[in-house]
Formats: structure tokens, sequence, C-alpha cells
DNA sequence: TCCTACAATGGACTGCGTCTAAGTCAAGAT
DNA sequence: ATCTTGACTTAGACGCAGTCCATTGTAGGA
């Protein structure tokens, strides 16, 4: 039984067959998978689990802030499910994969109050883009 | 006449009316347009203009480098003319609204070659992410 | 076991962007 | 000034990612 799972059920979440399956899919691996991703993934478990419910299910959790949800340009989101630590991603300009990288010092700090504009700035995303070691050799 | 139009023709382009507008209503304005309200302010010069065109015209100057694209959550991406000098994005989370900012520092350095896994990192971009006065009054 | 509110289904739908085939035109050649 | 040609534009079909909705199913408490 995985953290996740206990995590979801204390917040009284019902627990049922597809939710398992997703939490599962995501807690496994600690790649960053797709939403389409995820359903084949889950599939193979669950043949009958339907795309609209892998998409509430991510969608929940990324609310409550079990999961973070990495945008990556016009490409389809990817899902992280190591929301527990700060992290920021590397992005291969090739081939899209995702790492987690850890940079020093605190991004927010480096945005100055006369650069805030009077909003209330809550995040930082920091997102490094290159070529991944394939993508380099491949040329 | 617009630097950015005695750029392109350096370039050897073409100078057709439809990308002569699309430049024009980039460089007039520096708030941050959706491909569709580019479109539709290029439309108001010049009716005819296709959406197609408008997506290849400023794909082509994405790619030159003379406009960057920033691609804000699940919306419609955005076009930022301010290509010339370095800076990052504050997005309002609740109306989608970007703003140029200007961060201390270099955000490249914080990230040490033991977390690069052997990527050639070549840009970082640096998202702030708040609510802006107007939709934190609005509750 | 039965009930009921919550969850899952699947198919239609939307938004954003790309592609294609055919027509048009800017700019160099004559 | 006119011709020529290949680059550019157009309209609309298409594709993908994601959302919505009406219906059906089911977890978990009484």
């Amino acid at each position: 039984m995985s953290d996740l799972l206990e995590r979801l059920r204390e917040r009284g979440w019902r627990l049922t067959a597809q939710r398992r399956v997703v939490a599962e899919v995501l807690d496994g691996d600690h790649v960053h998978l797709t939403a389409d991703e995820v359903h084949a993934r889950a599939a193979r478990r669950l043949p009958e689990i339907s795309r609209a419910t892998v998409y509430n299910t991510l969608g929940e959790m990324v609310s409550i802030g079990e999961v973070i949800e990495v945008a990556t340009d016009g490409r389809a989101k990817r899902y992280d499910p190591n929301a527990h630590r700060a992290h920021q991603h590397l992005v291969c300009a090739g081939c899209g994969t995702i790492r987690d990288v850890h940079p020093t010092g605190d991004p927010l700090a480096a945005l100055p109050d006369t650069e805030r504009f009077g909003f209330a700035v809550s995040a930082v995303e920091v997102t490094y883009r290159g070529l991944c070691p394939d993508c380099r050799s491949a040329g």
C-alpha cells in the first residue's frame, strides 16, 4: 500500500479501484507521465478505466497538492508525483523528457519588491531547457 | 516603419501586407497577446487575413528569435515582442495576464554541474505566479 | 442487505493549433 | 513595364489534449 493512498484515504476519499490504480501508476515510477500515459498504464491493470476518470483523479490529486502538474510548451501536461520536496525541472528540447533538479538558493528571493507590481507572488517555477545526452549525440 | 520589419527585411523575407500588419500589432503594444488576439487586431487593419498566416508569421518570428513564445499552463500561448532584453515573467493565476519582470542574479548559475545530468543546458525560464492587484481585490 | 451520495463511463464537444491543396502576389529578370 | 516563379496566403478540414454531461455503477454507512 502506497503512502499516497494512505494520505488520500485520510482526506475521506472513496477508495475505488480506478483511484487505486492511478495512484499506483504515479507512485511506482518516478518519470513524469502525460495523462494519456497514465491512462495507458492504468488500463493494463484495469482495462475499462476511462480517460475522463484519469483526468478527474489527476486533477484532484493536483488540487490537494499531492501531485504537481508540469506544462511543457505545446505538448501534453505531465504529472509529477514528487510534490513533497521543492524542486525544479530540466526539460529536453529534443524529446521532451523531464528530470527533477535542485538549484541552489531561493528563486523567489531574486524578485525585488519593486518588480512585483502589487502582485501577491506565491510561487515560482524554474524550467531549464537543453538537450539530453541522447539527443545531443543524435544531433 | 518598425525596427522589427527592418530586421525581417534584412533576413530576406518577402514583405507582404500580412506580415507587415502582424509585426505592427506586436510592435505597437507591449502587452502579451495570444495568437487569436493578434489575429483579431491584425484583422482590424486587414480584414481578410487568415488565422494560419498569423500562426505562420508568429512561428517564424519566434524561430529567428525576434519574439518569445510564452506557454501559460493550459491556456493559449502568448507572444512577447520584448526579445532583445533578458527578462522573466510574472503571471496572474486569476486572469492570466503576464508582466515582464527582471529578477536579480543569473538563474542559470544556480544549477550546479552535478544537477545537469549531461544535458547541454542552454536556457532557463522563470515564471512567478500570484494574483494581480485586480484579482486580489476581486477575491 | 439496502440506500444514497459520490464516482465512473463514454461519447460529444471545445479550444488551440497544424496541415493541405489551390489560388495569389512580391520582387527579381527581361 | 511586363513576365515569371516560387514563396506566401487562404479556407477549411483535421488532430490532439482536455472538458462536460447524462447515464450507469458502486463504496461504505445505516
